[in-house]
RNA sequence: GGCCCUAUCGUCUAACGGUUUAGGACGUAGCCCUCUCAAGGCUGAAAUACGGGUUCGAUUCCCGUUAGGGCUACCA
């Protein structure tokens, strides 16, 4: 085929394709949010595509709105496809279950060459043998009962509409040996290779014959997928051996693990990328978090955005054994992304939460209003000690609405019997003050201190307790200033009543 | 059981034969800062699974042991 020259050169460095091709079983497993990151920071690294592929091929297990859900967890994480379902380019379709043609063709292509045969055994006398097999202690494998039939005898039946399926035919003898990026040359004896099923009697192509063909088609240049498919790698090559074509790279990703060092589960805690977001976490946190749950970029450098692991990452950087997924490291990188985030967008995020709508778990606040310029207050006064964007303000009711209860302990320890005299003081001279700034409220607090010849601080804790009801929060003056003048004097007033 | 992969602080990891008294981060302990809570700063405890080689020299290379994990379907 005539290839105009500058397109043979850039087919001399092929452009890099890449797909992440999870079977849509509900939800996106953090495990695959992984697997899917890193193919895709491969390839925005190396200038290639990132290809959605939804292998399907399994009707047993299929979950009605898996790939939606699938396509929208991957987008609000930011990981965007260049192909895919909804997204066609020139290698599609991007659904398994919409090229069934493409599989049984190819399966037959395989028989014709003598590659693979049809077996006509049962799921009963399958599950003999294998019954056979342990019993006697030996590895359960099919014993290739129809490895050797007749081609006109298979035909026959074949066409006579026996149930059948398609079986690659592994050589008998021999070993295999491949190339994975991550893991060096990884070697199989064929001995321990099954006679695989790559067509089912059913129609449906097995995950084995599937990925091949679809890699193949699709252009996919690095296979860059769990650990878990490491063992069936050489059935994989097998086939491309098989149909003659060019292998793509591989790269085997190591696990993510639950505590006790399992594949991480469902059984020990969130695996769903949609839980941890459904709790709070900001995608900037759970990408840099997953990110580095296996890679890293050689420094000292932890906070990182999407764009800025495109930049750095590389497969060579990718380690070899599993990592446990440890929730408290994520916690810590979802207060450092809080901190990072641009304000405004935290102001977004914010409001989400005060409207009616989502609303606020046990609050009354969802359908007061608040504008802009006092919730960016809060938020400023706030953000140091989140850890949630939902801490914002769950953790500060009163500026939200003055004090209804004021915290036993703190009254204990705060509020004495010569605090009303105390705050009345500090009442007037508040109230004094014209347009003031924290400074001022500071300065006012200083000269009531001074006057009353007790220290700051003992002004101050009361102060707190009085105008937010609680022990804990930013700094004073900071809460003041916020809630202004005029509600300050109120909620002393109101304090001074109430803690009599 | 068989095959394959893996093995540095509790956890995530750095070190690509010597610059190492094995570095950083989370967590943890203590201190500082301080109006509280945080944040921040400083300090501490904490690891090369074990045994053999190779080498002048092994965390690093090789072998074995042990441990863990994955796979072993007409599931992906």
């Amino acid at each position: 085929m005539y290839l105009p020259r500058h397109k043979y050169k850039a087919s001399m460095e092929k452009l890099v394709r890449v797909r992440f091709a999870p079977s849509p079983t509900g939800y996106l497993h953090v495990g695959g949010l992984r697997t899917a990151l890193y193919n895709y920071l491969f390839a925005k690294h190396n200038g290639g595509k990132f290809i959605l592929r939804i292998e399907d091929t399994d009707q047993s297990r299929k979950v009605e709105g898996a790939v939606e859900n699938l396509i929208a967890t991957l987008e609000w994480a930011g990981i965007h496809y260049d192909e895919g379902p909804n997204r066609e380019g020139n290698h599609g379709p991007y659904v398994q279950s919409e090229r069934l043609k493409l599989y049984h063709q190819h399966a037959i292509q395989l028989v014709e060459r003598g590659k693979a045969y049809y077996c006509f055994c049962t799921q009963e006398r399958l599950e003999e043998i294998r019954q056979k097999q342990s019993a006697a202690k030996l590895q359960p494998s099919y014993d290739q009962h129809c490895r050797d039939l007749p081609k006109d005898e298979a035909e026959r039946r074949n066409a006579a509409g026996e149930k059948h399926v398609v079986r690659m035919k592994v050589p008998l003898g021999g070993e295999l040996t491949f190339e994975d990026i991550i893991r060096g040359k990884v070697t199989f004896s064929y001995s321990v290779l099954d006679d695989q099923v790559i067509l089912k009697s059913d129609g449906f192509p097995t995950y084995h014959l599937a990925v091949v063909v679809d890699d193949h088609l699709m252009e996919i240049t690095h296979v860059i997928r769990g650990e878990e498919w490491l063992s069936s790698t050489p059935k994989h090559v097998l086939l491309y051996q098989f149909f003659g074509w060019e292998l793509p790279k591989f790269a085997h990703l190591p696990l993510l693990l639950n505590p006790d060092k399992s594949k991480l589960s469902k059984r020990q805690g969130d695996v769903a990328v949609e839980d941890y977001r459904a709790k709070g976490y900001l995608k900037e946190a759970i990408i840099n978090f997953v990110a580095f749950l296996g890679w890293n970029p050689g420094d000292e450098r932890e906070i990182f955005l999407l764009d800025e692991l495109v930049k750095e990452f590389s497969l060579e950087r990718v380690g070899k054994s599993g990592a446990v997924f440890n929730i408290e490291k994520l916690n810590w990188l979802n207060a450092q992304h809080l901190r990072k985030k641009p304000i405004a967008e935290l102001l977004g995020m914010v409001k989400e939460y005060l409207s009616p709508s989502v609303g606020l778990v046990q609050s009354s606040l969802s359908n007061k209003h608040f504008d802009d310029a006092y919730v960016l207050q809060i938020i400023g006064a706030m953000r140091e000690r989140a850890l949630f964007v939902k801490d914002l303000i769950e953790n500060c009711p009163y500026f939200f609405e003055p004090p209804t209860e004021y915290d036993p302990a703190i009254v204990k320890k705060r509020w004495k019997e010569q605090t009303p005299d105390h705050m009345r003081k500090l009442i007037e001279e508040f109230k004094l003050l014209e347009g003031p700034k924290k400074e001022d409220y500071e300065a006012a607090l200083h000269r009531v201190a001074g006057a009353l010849g007790v220290s700051n601080g003992e002004l101050i804790h009361a102060l707190r307790l009085a105008v937010s009801g609680m022990g804990i929060g930013p700094g004073l003056y900071d809460i003041v200033f916020i809630l202004g003048k005029e509600e300050t004097i109120r909620r002393i007033s109101a304090a001074i009543e109430r803690l009599k």
